[in-house]
DNA sequence: AGCTGTGGCAGGGAGG
DNA sequence: CCTCCCTGCCAC
């Protein structure tokens, strides 16, 4: 008999739950410090548990401190009523309320084979309607896009106290039905008017770009000016904000998650994020980028900007409403493309589709976990503590410039490493783990080949979008392992996991090595590398790199990822690819990042561009131009000028760095010298000022803004600094003597590129066998004598 | 209540 | 000058 039982801190009074029969269980209340029970009729069902009321029930695992995971969702409703049918009344109305009158979690077709979870065969017995099957178009009726404009994203716009919505704009799959049609309404009539259209509306999503950290926030702050209530929720219940992190620290909205009663809240921007996070394809995350990446039409009328549309709403207010509808439009063609991954996995994880969307990966694969030792009847681990201690393995073993190079990499690694060694958590006693893993590989690697074999358009996109989400799902099992809060880690098995991926990283080295390839880089699950001479042409390369795979064990392929003309290798995981069509791709933090200045960026792209052509009177005159421009401030500030985020509001800084816990930092600084309110994820653009390359950047530091070209202060010393440092990373590429010459400004004599020539450094191959330590430089055996210290 | 992992590079401040 | 520590950003 299992035990049930109930966190005290969600329940006053009731302490513990057991179960005592196939339908009954029996209440542990805590009355004038004594215990009484009372036995009631129940559907089988696991509560959370409070170990020191449960001395001497028998259990195999306590269920405590769940309050933090998922299996909390289930069980909210009820630890907070003493009745039981009145909790599972309250229950049902928590469903209908937060879950769209609908569980879209439970599918007809239900993708793992389980049965439908205890709660909702209860909730169908209880005549509660579930809305099963449904289609994502069908979903998308009752789906309501929203956009709305406002200036507030920079701190600098918080001066101009027009900071309004300037308009609105409502849609859905029929059109346009209603905007703000330019009557001149007071702010809290406008905002009753898109309270009271989106009640009318009744949608079960709404959808916005910048939703959650601008469009929402700002909303619920103008409600709270005119002291009205943002009150879209279904049963007329105001927008509820909540702190990802826990905890309940100061409020900050912009980073703030929404629930709206009975609606599912989805952010396009986020959607759009965690794509890019995956594919890294999106230049930029706002509309118009995304909207021009997917082709989607943007009428030339409507290509404005910020300050043009501030200008624009007073001279012609229609104008800019038509870009609001233009931009809501946008946003529901983006969500078209961003959303259905989603709604498959609602299908499956039981969590609403709202949450689905802005919640990680481990959240959903712990519900798929929970959902089947619900379902099973059978207790749940604690989370273990501890720490995972291996990652993957990465190396280098040239810098330089290498032609002819392949890209392989061991297809879905640490999948196929838990599946062909059988890796699951030690506490999940059901095995749950490994069959997840499994079906979830069965299912994707089928919705490919149905996609491959389908010629309907539509068809294909929406198997695409599945069988991708559940990519990102499967990926993720491995993270699940490490994860400090997940109820069934277990960082032995992340560890082993890690550990099994370097030595089969390793192993592809060696006999890549055994064939004469030349191994440049490796990192966790790819290599790159230069085949042997007598492999040429893309057909022989893919027989190769099978060729090395066979040395792997069972269920582990060696597949090739890309053929390039050449490959700049600087260090690990920083490095630069030319393909076949002259398209050039950098990689790392080291070569770009976007805390680098812009000038400094776009000189690293360009060096990396005429080194990759070898070009070296093209290194030398880019060096010496931007040397002159610098000195001549022929620039503009956003091309020095750095930007940063602030993560913490002033208050937080000025305390933490008063207790020595942080150090002062000139964004900060200059945000405070500016007297600009400031709100939490603002981001400041700053320079520097002074007149030596060494002045404390805290100490002298400007808002961008204030920098004026007519009489340009920036640090013209500590620029051209900055100048020597981006410089000074081409070094290893060059004997010193030619580094110095390419990249000075003293011509006395004229530049003369002849001669000089790119240095490959090897830092001997893997295999062999290396001398000891402390005779080799950073790069072994073939260091030059100079650069050994 | 709500939160996937490790490894690597660079830059800045503090203190020697 | 140097090292240490922290943060931010990035690769996978």
């Amino acid at each position: 008999m299992d035990v049930v039982l109930i966190g005290q801190n969600q329940t006053p009074g009731i302490v513990a739950v057991q179960q005592v029969g196939e339908q009954t269980i029996r209440w542990y209340r805590r009355e004038d410090g004594k215990l009484s029970t009372t036995e009631v009729e129940f559907f089988p069902f696991f509560f959370l548990a409070d170990d020191a009321l449960l001395e001497g029930f028998p259990r195999r695992h306590w269920l405590k401190e769940l309050a933090g995971s998922n299996f909390y969702r289930y069980l909210a409703a009820f630890t907070r009523w003493h009745d039981m049918w009145e909790a599972v009344r309250h229950v049902i109305n928590a469903i209908n309320m937060t879950s769209s009158r609908r569980i879209s979690s439970y599918s007809e077709t239900d993708l793992l084979h389980l049965r439908p979870d205890p709660l909702v065969q209860y909730l169908l017995q209880s005549g509660v309607t579930l809305f099963k099957g449904m289609s994502f178009d069908q979903l998308r009726r009752l789906q309501i896009s929203f956009h709305a404009l406002s200036h507030r994203n920079r701190p600098s716009d918080a001066r101009k106290s027009e900071d309004r919505i300037v308009a609105i704009g409502l849609s859905d799959s029929e059109g346009w039905k209603r905007t703000l049609d330019g009557r001149k309404l007071r702010e809290p009539e406008m905002l009753a008017e898109l309270m009271h259209s989106i009640r009318e509306r009744d949608p079960d999503v709404i959808e916005g770009h910048g939703l959650s950290h601008h469009i929402l926030p700002y909303l619920v702050r103008r409600c709270e000016l005119h002291n009205l209530e943002l009150t879209i929720g279904r049963n007329e219940s105001p927008i509820k904000s909540f702190s990802p992190r826990g905890g309940t620290g100061e409020r900050d909205l912009e980073s703030a998650f929404f629930d709206v009663a009975g609606r599912h809240v989805v952010d396009t921007y986020q959607l759009a994020q965690t794509y890019d996070f995956s594919k890294r394809s999106f230049e930029s995350l706002s509309l118009r980028h995304l909207a021009a990446h997917f082709g989607f039409t943007v009428p030339d009328t409507l290509q404005l900007n910020r300050e043009q549309i501030s200008t624009l709403w007073h001279q012609e207010p229609t104008a800019v409403l038509e870009l609001a509808q233009y931009e809501a439009v946008l946003t529901e063609q983006l969500s078209r493309h961003l959303s259905p991954s989603y709604f498959y996995i609602t299908q499956m994880c039981p969590l609403p589709y709202g949450t689905v969307c802005r919640s990680g990966s481990a959240v959903k694969i712990e519900s798929l976990l929970l959902r089947e030792y619900i379902r099973q009847k059978h207790s749940v681990p604690k989370p273990q503590v501890g720490v995972q201690t291996s990652g993957g393995y990465t190396d280098i073993f040239m810098t330089g410039i290498a032609s002819n190079v392949l890209h392989a990499d061991i297809e879905s690694l640490y999948p196929s490493v838990m599946l062909s060694r059988g890796i699951k958590p030690g506490t999940d006693e059901l095995g749950v783990f490994q069959v997840l893993l499994k079906e979830l590989t069965t299912r994707r690697l089928d919705a490919k080949r149905a996609m491959q074999n389908s010629d309907d358009e539509q068809r294909r996109h929406s198997l695409d979008a599945l069988q991708s989400s559940l990519k990102i799902l499967i990926n993720s099992f491995y993270g699940y392992l490490g994860y400090a809060r997940g109820l069934f880690n277990d960082y032995a098995r992340a560890d082993e996991v890690t550990t099994s991926g370097q030595e089969l990283l390793r192993t592809t080295i060696k006999q890549l090595e055994l064939y004469n390839a030349l191994v440049i880089e490796v990192d966790t699950d790819g290599l790159f590398f230069s085949p042997p001479d007598n492999v040429r042409g893309e057909e022989a390369e893919d027989l190769f790199v099978e060729k090395m795979g066979a040395a792997l064990p069972e269920g582990i392929r060696l597949a090739p990822a890309g053929r390039y003309k050449k490959m700049l290798s600087y260090k690990k995981k920083n490095y630069a690819l030319l393909d076949y069509r002259d398209r050039v791709t950098i990689r790392g933090s080291a070569l770009i990042s976007r805390s680098l200045e812009r000038f400094a960026k776009v000189f690293l792209q360009l060096c990396i561009h005429k080194l990759l052509q070898e070009d070296i009177e093209g290194l030398h005159t880019l060096y010496v131009s931007l040397r002159k421009d610098i000195m001549e401030h022929r620039w503009n500030v956003l091309d020095f000028a750095r930007t940063e985020t602030l993560h913490d509001s002033i208050d937080v800084y000025e305390r933490e760095v008063e207790s020595g816990k942080r150090k002062p930092s000139a964004a900060y600084e200059v945000a405070k010298r500016s007297g600009l309110p400031v709100r939490v994820g603002d981001r400041v653009t700053y320079y520097v000022t002074g007149n030596h390359a060494n002045v404390k950047i805290v100490e002298n530091s400007r808002l961008g803004e204030e920098w004026d070209p007519n009489f340009p202060d920036e640090n013209t010393a500590y620029y051209l600094e900055r100048l020597e440092e981006a410089a000074h990373k081409f070094e290893i590429f060059f004997e010193a003597e030619d580094f110095k010459k390419i990249f000075s400004s003293d011509d006395l004599f004229g530049f003369r590129p002849e001669g000089i020539k790119i240095i490959n450094r090897y830092k001997g191959s893997f295999t062999e066998q290396l001398p000891p330590e402390e005779e080799r430089g950073e790069f072994g055996i073939w260091l030059d004598e100079d650069d050994r210290t």
